[in-house]
DNA sequence: TAGGAGTCGTTCCGGTCCGAACGACAACGG
DNA sequence: CCGTTGTCGTTCGGACCGGAACGACTCCTA
């Protein structure tokens, strides 16, 4: 056993500990100093939810399919908005314009999109659904989307817009600065 | 100008979309199928803030300190729980265990942290912060607590802790698959 | 007490990600 | 006209990421 086997730690068995054990351990880290626990939960949170999120619905829907949650995003954004310049793909996915020639790449040579110059600017590049794409997305859509409903079950619709409205809320305030 | 300037996008300038006009855009798309918007929204912004609070918190109290976020997670998972087993490190930071092992060589070769092997168990490797290691947190914890308080400031207290308890129930839902 | 089963951290691989640097191109100026 | 400036998408380097395979080690059991 020895002092080794965690008995500072409290765990709940699988590693994971409470907001309430974390708090006790960092109070002894930092007695006297200031700490907004309320901000630390919320941050800790998104982060945590988001991947579990992203790892959930890439196991789902997206494996199957042989698809990435980036490359599932961009596919989306292009559905969605079509014929649309690279640069505003890489904006609406949240990805850099590095990252995002990658991934258009990846998802033209599947044969999932295409790419051709804009017509007005050689420099820019437009890029399409090809109709294997939008075949697939047809077909994808609404089993990601029911993941999603999944996701949030335990969540009531007051509680579901709220949490979309306070996460819009934090992303503003970082826009802001 | 043509129809490739974005006119059937409504862009708001900065090639942002909002919830109406994607979910206009996406009617045309799915005429007829039903769609959770709500679960959709929460899901994408979920993801969205996850990845702004991210980038917002590296730039500003990371990077002066060379630190990636992984590396923050860590440091900051072995300093509130001390001498702990690197399993449980992986755990805890949300990261699998090979990805640790680079991790942890990395702050170890900055001098940040320290491994040693497992009295009771040459298998386990157990990681504590050295002297500089906690002097980096004591230094940097409150920096990022700060801006922590800074990302949800445009929250009510009642808010921020429901956007925590909302978040913790979409973990707790995947968990239960 | 010796062998098999299970668990630990590590290594490797293919892929993702960002930011900086780069070349191609367009727009503006003289 | 032609250089300067700025904006595209692309390339490259370094870090991260999960999952599979691996060797080292412990535990269980006959």
């Amino acid at each position: 056993m020895s002092r080794y086997d965690r008995t500072t730690a409290d765990a709940t068995g699988d590693g994971h500990h409470t907001l309430v054990e974390t708090e006790r351990a960092l109070a002894e880290r930092l007695s006297g100093l200031p700490v907004d626990m309320d901000a630390m939960a919320a941050v800790q949170n998104v982060y945590r939810a988001a991947n579990r999120v992203r790892n959930h619905l890439e196991r789902t829907v997206l494996a199957p399919h042989d698809l990435t949650w980036t490359g599932w995003v961009v596919l989306w954004v292009v559905w969605i908005w079509g014929d649309i310049e690279t640069r505003h793909v890489a904006t609406e996915a949240g990805i850099s314009k590095g990252t995002l020639t990658g991934v258009i790449g990846t998802l033209e040579k599947r044969g999932l999109l295409k790419r051709r110059t804009h017509p007005d600017d050689a420099r820019r590049v437009l890029v399409a659904l090809t109709a294997k794409g939008r075949k697939l997305m047809t077909t994808l859509f609404p089993q990601f989307n029911a993941e999603e409903s999944h996701v949030t079950a335990s969540l009531t619709a007051n509680e579901t817009t709220a949490l979309a409205r306070s996460l819009r809320k934090v992303v503003a305030q970082i826009e802001t600065d």
